[in-house]
DNA sequence: ATTCTGACA
DNA sequence: TGTCAGTA
């Protein structure tokens, strides 16, 4: 498939997806025309890169750690360097701190939610 | 019609 | 990340 279709599949811009190629985090086959051609495994391999981006990690680690986090987890375990499983744990850390930044205004939002309601409630009563 | 590269009032 | 340009 060409941009078009991996962008469509992916719901990734194509901008974004040139922008991937460029960052080495996903490879592309090229048309005698210079058109890019994908296969099915990068509309996994784009959901994973898109999942880890809106986890807050950066292109470049992404670039190092995807190889180790796809399915044959078993092959790529071995090469799992001391300085990538460093950038791992602090990566987790940084997720853990996130959650916890998610989860405080998740509940601001509620509570102001819950508060307008009662409000609106009253008025309406 | 679709994609490509490079660039930014 | 969007978008416009000038091509192939």
């Amino acid at each position: 498939m060409r941009i078009g279709e991996l962008s469509e599949r992916t719901g990734t811009p194509r901008r974004l997806l040139r922008y991937y190629e460029e960052q080495g985090l996903i490879v592309a086959d090229r048309l005698p025309n210079g058109y890019r051609v994908y296969d099915e495994s990068n509309v996994d391999r784009v959901a994973q890169i898109r999942g880890l981006l809106d986890a807050g990690l950066p292109t470049r680690i992404i670039k190092q750690i995807l190889p180790c986090l796809n399915k044959p987890r078993i092959i790529h375990f071995p090469d799992a360097t001391p300085e990538m499983l460093a950038t791992l744990e602090e990566e987790r850390d940084r997720m853990t701190e996130r959650i916890r930044f998610l989860t405080r205004n998740r509940d601001a939002v509620a509570e102001y939610l819950v508060a307008v309601r009662e409000k609106l409630a009253a008025g309406s009563a």
